[in-house]
DNA sequence: ATACAAAAGCGAAACGTTTTGCTGTGCAAC
DNA sequence: GTTGCACAGCAAAACGTTTCGCTTTTGTAT
């Protein structure tokens, strides 16, 4: 069992050092070559890792950093970086990290003792880690997911949160609703307001008064109780965009104890969409982001970190939300 | 930057070894363990795990292996189990495999120069890969996910999926429900199988005739279309267990089309939950697998085996499913 | 033929730990 | 006062690669 780069020299009576060109791919022999592959092909001879590692003091492995209790919106995402990587003969490993400590060293030190080449982060709301000023210290290039990070330049990939809002509130408009209201988890986080901007942009584009305007945020736990709020105003909005997913579940709970119908008595976009959506009565119309295109983004952004470039650094992908129409929105018949 | 265990040894005038010792919890004296840590403190020591992998043949590191594609139902299940093995102080690392392909040598190689301690391995439904083998013939213990290997005996953990489909076929039952319908994916699949058995099991436990069973099974794209069979039969069932999650959309999709409403026209159970299974109008009653006890039995399980525990190999963990009662069972007046 | 550069090969050192086998010290038992 | 034993410490070897510096071979131009 598992035979060794020297098992191999012994059996081609070449030198270990021989062996280890070919093996990176130098130029070396035909006939040596040969000699090589068939030796491993017999002895079944397979790289060790650990000690290429030990060696070379490069993993090829990145860390994809998450806050604890795996919100499954990530593991998704997961998925899919795992999968972009491995093509360029990365291998991941995955940890979650404490958010609410204050201080991350712990975590640094897991990253250090694992010799990872980079990580990519996924921060957390609160923005309140410091995980991202350990990693620049350690010099572990790193690339953020979702949220920019407002302590330290970074380099970081989002959906474009701010067009995808102004795209769905358009739409609004030109269905001619008038009177409109937009609901997020905490309006302080950077994906909030950068959707929030974006109704905003729409709304100002029509000239629509800020008193036509109903904005609600918080805690997500609180988001059907804003709902019910928002609802029972005498002139209350005729349509209504879910800053997040999880938001659209309270509304509808809300709504359908309120025996209020979707689009008749509420037009209603969600941001982030789910299979599901598409499976209510009616289908909701929802902004979705990109997941592929973020995963892939994040990958080739980090590994040209990783290989030393730094051109444009700090760098903003922006990928393009898609617009899903369904059904949930009503065309207004004074439009 | 980057110091090492020669530098705390130089540092302290003692020996590697005895700062290994150290380091490995063997007993030293009090005074140079005092030594031993302030000059770990001043110098900034962290262990360099890719050399302690090498020089011990242990990696402390498991992987996770899923069929490529990644459904996010195990992206979720992937974040709680590196969280249960991050607190045995194991790293997790991800890695999908080609199901596609009759043969998986490369995912193998993967695994034995990466080094992994063990696998915990989520089979694809196919079932035809021969990565069962190959992991036994290298000798890296694996525990097998929600799908029962046939092809060889090896641990595994899974919902006691049978039990769960009793519980919510006898619940049909004892509303008055004598004609029942189920619709799966892949009916030889494994899971499936077991979700069906469990249904037969309650219905002749109530001496329902075959006649009155109406079972479908195939692609799940097909599952919409098998329920408008179903639904357009003269006598058609007046309550259906859905055995997948992915089904329940095709069929309340097809049903809002066909403008039949739960539980009115039709009752419904679904297998798998989702969080928004709960804002539908009505909200659906499901079987819903408890992941969290999954990851950790599976955990558990893996480490047992990894430390040469292999008491009653093969062992088979069911974990019970939890049965969440909505409103989308219709109870009979002729009960 | 001769000289010279480029290519290919080699032995040994290095990466940062753990493990092995040995030595020296102190203490209890005889 | 010797024997024996536990304990702590040490130097050196080992893990399986890559890399360094040097030597040998090969090919080309004179």
């Amino acid at each position: 069992m598992g035979s060794t780069i020297k098992d191999i020299a012994k059996d081609t009576n070449l030198s270990l050092a021989t062996i280890s060109k070919h093996l990176n791919g130098k130029n070396i022999l035909p006939e040596n070559k040969k000699l090589i592959e068939e030796s491993i092909q017999r002895l079944g001879y397979i790289p060790n890792k650990t000690a290429q590692n030990l060696r070379s003091k490069k993993t090829k492995t990145i860390c994809i950093l998450l806050p604890i209790i795996g919100d499954y919106f990530w593991g998704f995402l997961c998925s899919i970086i795992e999968e972009y990587l491995r093509k360029y003969n990365y291998s991941t490993i995955i940890s979650s990290y404490d958010a609410s400590s204050g201080d991350n060293t712990s975590e640094l030190q897991f990253l250090l003792s694992k010799q990872v080449d980079g990580v990519i982060l996924i921060p957390d709301n609160s923005n309140s880690i410091n995980l991202p000023f350990l990693l620049q210290k350690a010099h572990i290039p790193f690339v953020c997911l979702d949220q920019e990070l407002s302590v330290i330049p970074a380099d970081f990939v989002t959906s474009d949160n701010r067009a995808g809002a102004y795209g769905a509130t358009r739409y609004f408009l030109e269905n001619g609703h008038r009177k409109l209201g937009a609901i997020g988890g905490n309006l302080s986080s950077y994906t909030m307001k950068e959707r929030l901007a974006g109704f905003r942009d729409a709304c100002s584009e029509y000239h629509i008064p800020e008193e036509n305007l109903c904005i609600y945020g918080g805690d997500v736990s609180s988001s059907a109780e804003y709902f019910r709020i928002m609802t029972s105003l005498p002139e209350h909005p005729t349509a209504v965009l879910m800053l997040g997913y999880d938001l659209t579940l309270g509304a509808i709970m809300t709504l359908s104890a309120l025996n209020m119908q979707i689009p008749k008595d509420l037009s209603l976009i969600s941001f982030d969409d789910d299979e599901i959506f598409s499976a209510f009565n009616p289908p909701i119309t929802t902004v979705v982001q990109n997941m592929n295109e973020i995963g892939r983004q994040a990958t080739k952004l980090l590994i040209k970190r990783i290989n030393g470039n730094y051109d444009l650094f700090p760098e903003t992908k922006m990928i393009e939300t898609n617009f899903i129409i369904r059904k949930s929105v009503h065309v207004l018949a004074d439009y």
